[in-house]
DNA sequence: CGTGTGATTGACGCCTGTCAACGTCTGTGG
DNA sequence: CCACAGACGTTGACAGGCGTCAATCACACG
């Protein structure tokens, strides 16, 4: 029977990924090892909706969860991915709003869960960890205002080129240059922003310039520099 | 001689807007009063310029000024208006990263500068203003999370009906429903992230639409109602 | 009066979204 | 074991939104 050993702890968490709790007190990081609710989370789940209020976070100790916005005719916005290490749905606790994602769980995930009141209270006790959390809303701030002057000013072509560039960067790719993240033709489009149709011309168009191999979903990078020229990425 | 008077005092400030640093207690904002560095700046100013390292921030007293970035083929993509009570620059000081914006002066500005030193050690000591600054910027990160939806997913048409809405809440009309603030059509145009000329024919079909007037850069809003019906907004 | 910046209009064509049809694969139930 | 449904991927046809280019106008300013 498993059971306790199946639960992360926060110690090791902090020891393996580089998290927003580095900065705590032994004290402050035992409360929260002993406070969290933890679950295991299939592929599909939906953690939480946007329009909602939240009444605490999650910190991904395994797995992939997408954050998007429902736009015109429910047609999904991704927003952020979030893997090990990182926290989603702190933003909406911060501003005191309802949450302006949803979350969807993309590979298997471990999620564990704190309260509200226990981020408040180490924002409020913790001043390095305020300084800290500070830090990743505005990083995410600054990524934001990048997206935005992309989309605006880049073609599909561009966009889809930069968006591969950027998976790389965020999941890595394994010993044979494959993504190592599985999206669908649809999911990559809501990344973009454009039709699916349109995804799939330009990623066999991507193929027949020998930029990149297709295998079903998984997506092998041959040529980062040709990607980054179309990229337009100075 | 002008002197003494023609620098706003803080205390005056907050009381007359609403800004971050009503949480602050007399004495931090006495420092701050007696820190800051005000200056008068003309229209056309650029205040700082994106991918510099800024050593403080602003706070606006008086006047307007637009964020920007500079994205491709030198074209601007302005993120955001900053107006009086509002503060300008602080992302890159609390991330710690070089500024992704430019700012300048769209409306005559008195501007006070305070410094990064003081910003953190404000963040540090006075847990209140940790979360009310924390509190701002979630939010701006959720209009952000917003925008990137619309751009992504609306038509050229959709955004610039939407823009004049934004823009009517941030600035107010006069007595003749007049929008507060002048705006190039260039300028609108690099809101929306489209072309200056898209802009002018369909800021000339909604005027034919009875939803706007225009005299010069004067837009006068007729039809709110119609507008947020062309917005698609729900 | 010349110069420059911004506003406007027209012509043109490409990028990209939409619609429709079809192929592929997986899992399910009879 | 096979039929079927459903999700996902692919391809083609087509049209129209919107960007680009160029010419002209309006207005302010030195």
């Amino acid at each position: 029977m498993k059971n306790v050993s199946d639960i992360p702890s926060c110690e090791e968490c902090i020891i393996k990924f580089p998290t927003i709790f580095k900065h705590l007190t032994a004290d402050e990081l035992a409360e929260i090892n002993y406070e969290k609710k933890c679950s295991f989370q299939k592929r599909g789940n939906v953690i939480f909706h946007e329009n909602n209020r939240i009444n605490g976070f999650y910190c991904l100790n395994k797995g992939i969860v997408k954050q998007y916005k429902t736009g015109i005719d429910g047609k999904e916005q991704i927003i952020r991915f979030a893997k090990r290490g990182d926290i989603i749905g702190y933003r909406s606790i911060l501003s005191n709003e309802l949450s302006c994602t949803s979350a969807k769980v993309i590979e298997d995930a471990m999620l564990c869960f704190i309260s509200a009141s226990t981020l408040i209270a180490l924002v409020k006790n913790n001043s390095n960890f305020a300084l800290e959390l500070m830090q990743l809303v505005c990083k995410e701030l600054g990524e934001a205002n990048n997206y935005i002057t992309d989309i605006a000013q880049k073609s599909v072509r561009e966009r889809l080129a930069e968006v591969l560039l950027l998976l790389k960067n965020n999941f890595e790719l394994d010993k044979d240059h494959v993504l190592q993240i599985s999206l669908t033709r649809e999911e990559l489009a809501n990344i973009v922003g454009t039709a699916t149709e349109s995804v799939i011309r330009l990623l066999s168009e991507f193929k027949s310039d020998k930029m990149i191999d297709l295998d079903g979903r998984k997506i092998k990078i041959l040529d980062i520099h040709a990607l980054t020229k179309v990229a337009n990425i100075y």
